[in-house]
DNA sequence: AGTAGTAACCTACTTTCAGTAGGTCGACAA
DNA sequence: TTGTCGACCTACTGAAAGTAGGTTACTACT
């Protein structure tokens, strides 16, 4: 997405720059906000959740902590906000895999958004970790959220996928498959993590090979 | 396993009893350690890890602070110590589930090894959720220690399954599936949560048709 | 220019809780 | 009787989340 730029003006430096804009420390709500989002991240990252403490995110802001508090607000809705903007990221990049993927070839399709999934955290390993399977993350309610997010949308292909074959599937069905599938897909992106020497290609292959059978016979998806 | 007594005499009411035995206070290191166990067990289900504190455990225990730290130790080693027993449990009654299976039919196995996931979290909902599912649970290494060993037992199983085909299957391969399917395992159990109405051999078998011809494919498990 | 209003920010607390230093108390041994 | 050891306690420190209430500088209006 990001013209890959030499050292990439991430997110953080761009704010950074932005805010150094004014001149005196005073800067507009909605910039502090995205300020103060992308420094905890970077914070979250470095330190883990337990360890990062609202003192330290509010002194390399260059702020109080009750800046911190009104903006966004508790510890736990920084994460929050956090996670959150990770997963809108995640959620988009798969569907737009799986949507542009051939709508007839349900095959493809899945293929495609395992691939989105692992380049995904594959391209964001240390983010990734630290807001969603790091060693002292708390199961947050966002957590949950993207969780059920993708689950709804994993879903919705499968029920879409069965009808277009003319079979009229079990929502909850669909609903308890789709939530197996995206654990699974947790799951890999841990294993991952201890076996690096393998790409995502290859992860989305297994993936697909595991997954896919169970599928076609379950929502007879690829249907004579 | 135990037999259904009324008013089944749990763990902590077992422990609590032979801890009243001793007529003053003072009780041995492995009997209060148990005791100490079992409240906190007990604790965390009811508060969930966040909101427990320690100073309530020894409060509900009638001992100070020091004598926890003394005898299991910090927050989190308390913590780890409980994960650790419900997870022995579940390794126990998964493989015991597996291994009684007819060995020459992996689909029974598998069957039955889901199954006896399924029962086990249906048995005890609260703590599973408590302890490694809830909503403020910090993911620790004890998690961490339990996935890694289900996914041995179950990678392990692939391995021999495949081989008594005469089939010999790259381990690493077998690791990966393995971690994908207690992922999905994982998450069925959460899915489970917020669809009660359905009972363990359900998703046992859900689980299974999903999984198996995938598996077989793989593996060849089901082989000619 | 002067002044009211407000948005952004600060100092300096309170509270809660994990973790600890150092001591008490009773049983049993020599 | 006195020493020692194991179980336990009181009373603290330190760290970090969260807050009450005040200050400063920019803006708008007279």
């Amino acid at each position: 997405m990001t013209p890959a730029t030499r050292t990439a003006p991430s997110a953080l430096e761009q704010v950074q720059e932005e805010v150094d804009g004014y001149g005196h420390g005073r800067v507009p709500r909605d910039v502090r906000r995205r300020h103060i989002l992308a420094v905890a991240e970077q914070l979250f990252v470095e330190r883990g959740y337990a360890a990062a403490s609202m003192d330290d995110l509010a002194g390399r802001i260059g702020v109080s902590k009750p800046v911190i508090y009104e903006i966004v607000g508790s510890k736990d809705e920084v994460f929050e906000a956090c996670v959150a903007r990770v997963a809108d990221e995640l959620a988009e990049q798969v569907a737009t895999a799986v949507l542009e993927a051939d709508a007839e070839d349900e095959t493809a399709a899945l293929r495609a958004g395992a691939l989105a999934w692992f380049e995904f955290i594959g391209e964001r390993r240390p983010l990734w970790e630290a807001l969603l399977s790091s060693s002292d993350v708390p199961t947050t309610d966002a957590v949950e959220a993207i969780r059920s997010r993708q689950d709804g949308f994993v879903a919705l292909q499968l029920v879409e996928g069965a009808r277009a074959r003319g079979v009229e599937p079990d929502p909850e069905l669909a609903g308890a498959v789709a939530t197996a599938m995206n654990g699974a897909f947790e799951a890999l992106g841990r294993w991952w993590h201890d076996h690096p020497d393998r790409t995502a290609a290859e992860l989305a292959e297994l993936y697909t090979a595991l997954v896919l059978p169970g599928l076609t016979a379950l929502f007879d998806l690829v249907a004579d």
